[in-house]
DNA sequence: GCTTCGCATGGAA
DNA sequence: GTTCCATGCGAAG
């Protein structure tokens, strides 16, 4: 093989930035500069064209006769909203209309907008103190909440927000492909627009511009019949208000064709029409596109699924505006980077239209912004970029440890890989952990297969199993592939859809009643347990997690399949896991709203009126033991006062007033006003409210929006993530339990359901199982570990198995002799393991795919007594399952078939 | 005998 | 009819 000395090409004629220039640019000693890109650089302009933008005229100049002016809503002067030159130029106004920036500065004391060419309001400013002072623009509705502290500084977020949900919307094949084949009936959709030319003005835009500007990206205005329901949810049939929508807002979209080679066929954009900006080419993957002209809004993930954020009111929004914190998402980075594919991996720019629109709606990423944010949560200068979500299959979800990737998928998110070898892939999780797994491929059948191999230490961590989703996103500009999860619920469990278990992102739901008495044997938590502010705490942070939606009365508490599910086979082919669930999750996704940690819904639980514990000692430390499972009352804060004196803080549930109570008042979880007897004065809604938001979020910690909170709070993020996830997972437990065993029409998390397997699993309950950390979570016990609760542990199975080998002994000598220490299941053939249980009979059962019928009970039953089987899935092989629960004989669950063989392992090694 | 790897198969979309 | 993808299954380690 020859070497060719090979010279290095000439440097290329640079060309101005502005498209519709390509003046050749001189190397500028002053480093004068254009408008800022993306990128952190910013748009080399000749010398003309500079000196226009510098003088604050290019818009006038270049941008004159399209669409996009508007007119400051003080002062009246021109401004243009549609494009990357213009935008930080102006403040989109919550009401709708614009500021010009001037007169943000003026009356709104923006003092932290930045010079021209930053286009970032930064993170400080969001919290401005000025801003609750912030008046609405004359003439427009106003709204109760609206300018409060967050919510006009968020401008850049309200704006990234918009931009998320309208290139989402658009990018949607069915939205996308209805618009563009309206492009593509060009002649016929002019003749109309020259009929109604103004009311169609911004429709005809794209096609302006293709005739304008050639070499200009494609663009395609966001016609008014193209607005997604969400978008009329959120701002009306017209989309008045919306500044995508609105007829005097021409809100552009570009579509980036892989490798410049666009397909009409495809995207809709004529042939050469491409966005070349080299930043682009790039990211490699999705995300935020920006138009080197200068004339078109960037525009963040066309696959961002806006169904959460779009909820807004009562403070509900992901966004910041009803949290204080500021939604950590930006439409713009400081530096463009690429996706973990182009940094890491070398990979090509991909992610064509066509291989978008082609991503069946079932990997449609359906991040929360809740779950953006939780991702988000450690930069707040980075985009979070959903980029798809998978079920997990029986397959994906087992101890292979392969996850088959949806071929669009992969193609487009993922780095290109030519050999089936593939890259290795970091990826993080929502904790920050980083993963390595290899994507690669297999070849099939003239295409290609995509896995991802190694996801079983992984999926084992975030605990995971069939019918779970995982999440990919993209954080930029840092590029980190970043994986989360949801876990599901029943969807093999036959509920009706009305009840118990909708599937959303793992939350269990369930419709609450309006009064939850204390003593009732159906507590609930209750819709309304915690404020709105509390959704968006960021210590909420981790996946265990419960939903409470505000709006619907749902209670979602995130859980594991029920042990009927877990145990259950999964049929091919995802049969159980059908289509038609997968929709349910859809819809059902809507309900939730809320998030609970552990240590909050704790903090929920009180102790039953009329109930006496019982102390029990446990290794030298008292539990309180409650034959009642504890009472869900409303969220309160506790506040010591400057004097010392302490009470609670509890928020109206009718007029959101905060008002004050003595410390050692129980609350209704409904609790309103009218209930405060402590304070005739302030027992009406109508009595104002003893202390402003401002004293009120300097009494409760980051509740209302306390910004030194929040920060510090970053730093407990990770923490409190994992306190949440394996508080939240007991809970999900319970409420498992509670759905086992409730009674028709009962919520499934309901907490209050008597049991009689063990009375003390529940809520509150303080046995040696419950004390300890969920499976999986957690350091875990060495089988040779002497610790009071191994111990305890062991001396219970020993009995059991004891117990449970006299019984067997019993039963089999009634029965015919059979092989002594090998099963083989009728049906799926899985290896059989032998198992020596030292002085037991010996017992082997297959823990493959079960045959159905009463086999399965006897089955089970043998399960539960202690096999060990080779074909086990369980993450904690060798390890204490401190969490086994071995009173609870009838119930079925792969967890405690390894729970039981866990045990069995023990009694092999206990002394 | 068990696990891992990689391809093949076939149901579903 | 084509493509996708869940998973079966044989070969290799």
């Amino acid at each position: 093989m020859t070497s060719v000395a090979a010279s290095p090409p000439p440097p290329p004629q640079r060309t101005c930035f502005n498209s519709l220039c390509k003046e050749p640019t001189k190397p500028d000693p002053q480093r004068r500069r254009g408008w800022r890109l993306r990128s952190g650089e910013y748009a080399e302009l000749c010398d003309r064209c500079l000196c226009i933008f510098e003088q604050g005229n290019f818009c006038e100049t270049f941008h004159s006769d399209v669409a996009g002016w508007r007119s400051c809503e003080n002062c009246g002067k021109r401004v243009h909203c549609g494009c990357i030159v213009s935008v930080q130029s102006f403040v989109l106004l919550d009401a709708g209309g614009i500021d010009c920036l001037a007169c943000a500065r003026k009356i709104f004391g923006m003092c932290t907008i930045q010079a021209p060419g930053a286009i970032w309001f930064p993170s400080s400013s969001m919290h401005h103190p000025r801003m609750p002072t912030m008046r609405p623009p004359a003439g427009t509705p106003f709204p109760g909440h609206w300018r409060q502290a967050s919510n006009l500084w968020n401008t850049s977020s309200v704006q990234s927000d918009l931009q998320q949900r309208l290139a989402f919307e658009f990018d949607r094949p069915s939205c996308s492909e209805k618009y563009l084949q309206q492009v593509r009936a060009s002649a016929a959709l002019q003749q109309h627009q020259h009929q109604h030319q103004h009311h169609h003005q911004q429709q005809q835009v794209p096609d302006k511009k293709f005739e304008e500007m050639p070499e200009r990206s494609g663009v395609s205005a966001l016609p008014p019949n193209s607005m997604g329901p969400i978008m009329r949810e959120k701002f009306g049939a017209n989309g008045a208000g919306a500044p995508g929508l609105d007829p005097a807002y021409p809100y552009s979209i570009y579509h980036r064709a892989e490798g410049g080679n666009s397909n009409p066929s495809t995207n809709g954009l004529p042939h050469g029409h491409h966005i070349s900006d080299p930043s682009v080419e790039s990211h490699g993957s999705s995300g935020v596109y920006r138009d080197e002209s200068g004339s078109g809004l960037p525009v963040l993930s066309p696959t961002f699924q806006p169904k959460e954020s779009i909820r807004v009111g009562h403070g509900q929004t992901s966004g910041p505006s009803s949290s204080g914190s500021p939604m950590k998402q930006q439409l713009f980075s400081p530096t463009d980077g690429g996706g973990v594919g182009d940094i890491r991996n070398g990979s090509r720019p991909r992610l064509d239209m066509r291989a978008r629109s082609q991503v069946l709606p079932r990997y449609w990423p359906r991040s929360t912004g809740q779950e953006l944010q939780q991702i988000n949560g450690e930069s707040s200068n980075s985009v979070i970029i959903p980029l798809f979500e998978k079920m997990l299959s029986a397959s994906d979800a087992g101890r292979i440890g392969r996850l088959v990737l949806p071929k669009k998928c992969a193609e487009a998110y993922f780095p290109a890989i030519s050999q089936p070898e593939g890259l290795p892939l970091t990826v993080q999780d929502a904790s920050g952990k980083e993963w390595q797994f290899q994507f690669r491929f297999w070849p099939n059948n003239n295409s290609r297969m995509y896995v991802l191999e190694g996801v079983t230490p992984c999926i084992q961590a975030m605990q995971l199993q069939a019918g779970d989703t995982v999440t990919f996103s993209r954080i930029d500009p840092e590029g980190k592939l970043v994986m989360g999860f949801r876990k599901a619920s029943t969807p093999g469990s036959g509920e009706p859809e009305t009840h118990h278990l909708k599937s959303n992102n793992g939350f269990l739901t369930c419709p609450l009643p309006d009064n939850i008495p204390k003593t009732s044997t159906s507590d609930q938590i209750d819709s309304n347990v915690n404020p709105p502010e509390w959704s968006n705490n960021p210590e909420n942070k981790g996946s265990g997690l419960a939903h409470v939606s505000q709006e619907g009365g749902f209670v979602n508490l995130m859980s594991k399949p029920p042990p009927s599910v877990q145990a259950g086979p999964v049929k091919r082919k995802g049969s159980s896991l059908g289509a038609k669930i997968k929709r349910l999750k859809i819809e059902t996704e809507e309900s939730m709203e809320l998030k609970l940690n552990w240590e909050e819904a704790q903090s929920l639980l009180r102790a039953p009126s009329n109930s006496v514990p019982s102390v029990t000692v446990i290794d030298g430390n008292e539990f309180e033991e409650f034959e009642e499972p504890p009472v869900v009352g409303r969220r309160t804060y506790f506040v010591t006062s400057q004097t010392g004196e302490r009470h609670q803080w509890v928020q109206c549930e009718e007029c959101t007033k905060w008002r004050k109570v003595p410390v050692d008042a129980l609350l209704n979880a409904k609790w309103t006003c009218s209930q405060n007897i402590w304070d005739p004065d302030r027992s009406s809604c109508s009595s104002p409210a003893e202390l402003t938001v401002e004293q009120l979020a300097e009494l409760i910690p980051y509740r209302t929006g306390g910004g030194t909170k929040r920060s510090k709070l970053k730093h407990e993020s990770s923490e409190a993530a994992i306190r949440a996830s394996e508080g939240l997972d007991t809970l999900a437990n319970l409420a498992i339990l509670g759905e086992s065993e409730s009674l028709p029409g009962s919520c499934v998390a309901s907490p209050h359901v008597q049991t009689t397997r063990h009375p003390r699993h529940r809520p509150g309950c303080s046995c040696i199982v419950c004390i300890q950390p969920p499976s999986g979570k957690g350091p875990k016990h060495k089988s040779t570990c002497t610790c009071n609760v191994c111990n305890t542990v062991r001396r219970r199975f020993r009995t059991l198995m004891l117990r449970r080998g006299d019984k067997r002994q019993g039963e089999n000598s009634s029965d015919p002799p059979t092989a002594p220490t090998k099963l083989m299941s009728s049906q799926s053939g899985a290896i059989v393991a032998d198992v020596d249980l030292k002085g037991q009979s010996g017992i082997a059962v297959d823990a493959g795919p079960s045959p159905s019928g009463t086999a399965v009970a006897d089955e089970v039953s043998e399960r539960r007594i202690g096999t060990v089987t080779a074909s086990s899935s369980s993450p904690l092989k060798a390890q204490i399952d401190l969490n086994i629960q071995p009173e609870k004989e009838e119930e079925i669950s792969p967890k405690s078939v390894t729970a039981s063989a866990t045990a069995v392992k023990l009694i092999d090694d206990a002394p």
